[in-house]
DNA sequence: CGGCATATACCGGCCGCTGATATATTGACG
DNA sequence: CGTCAATATATCAGCGGCCGGTATATGCCG
């Protein structure tokens, strides 16, 4: 039930709903909020991957409330979401960190070697 | 020039090249070793991503060799595809800080709050 | 001399994301 | 009181990157 690496979209979505119970349209404007307004969830992708996580049990409809008439539908992540997201924070974090010391690297060869630079 | 964000085969990519110069073949090694044997590159992805983000000149040829009959080709990374890199890094990290966030934010909200857990 | 590693290349198919469109209700503004 | 934006969910065609498989050629090792 693995299809790792998750895009960002799923990956601020699921860390979205780690935080708290929340319902679509908030799901959109709190990934917008998590992401410093860079992200901006469409509605296609937001509803497909909430009905894809919560197939593979990584989410779970928490319960549905109508406000104004309109309807809230809330999800949570389940403990296996939860998981799933810690395995991923450390991916990320391992990936960040090997890009670092690739880009430190070419920094230093620029600096000191060949022929050219000085 | 901007399918942003990364994947991750693309971005372990740029991470080989940034630190040196490589050939192909090399910078399948390069991912496995940088991911800890994670990511296994596919003949079909490598090529693919390298001619795609030579098309973008965040890469380069850098020189062909012929070691016993065999063609290598060297490619390495240009000041672009280094910002871009850098770029990427930054937002990885943000997206880390974010789950680890909603990840405590949950944990806590597992221990103290509401009816059952005790 | 058969098999494995090296080295590059191509292609069908899958799957998640994009962009658009649709529907329904409420609140704000003129 | 009419209109438009925001709220809230839903569906769909298309695109693009990755996967898995296949192909080709050479060198090395047993």
């Amino acid at each position: 039930m693995a299809p790792l690496p998750l895009q960002e979209p799923t990956f601020l979505i699921l860390t979205a709903l780690a935080e708290q119970p929340r319902y679509g349209y908030d799901v959109i404007q709190q990934v917008a909020a998590l992401s410093g307004g860079r992200v901006t969830l469409r509605a296609g992708t937001l509803y497909g991957a909430l009905d894809r996580l919560a197939d593979q049990s990584w989410i779970a409809v928490d319960r549905e409330e109508a406000v104004d008439g309109r309807l809230r539908r809330y999800y949570r992540i389940t403990d296996d979401g939860a998981a799933v997201l810690s395995a991923e924070l450390g991916r990320l974090r391992a990936n960040a960190d090997a890009a670092a010391r690739g880009l430190r690297a070419r920094a230093a060869a620029l600096l000191t070697p060949p022929p050219a630079p000085a």
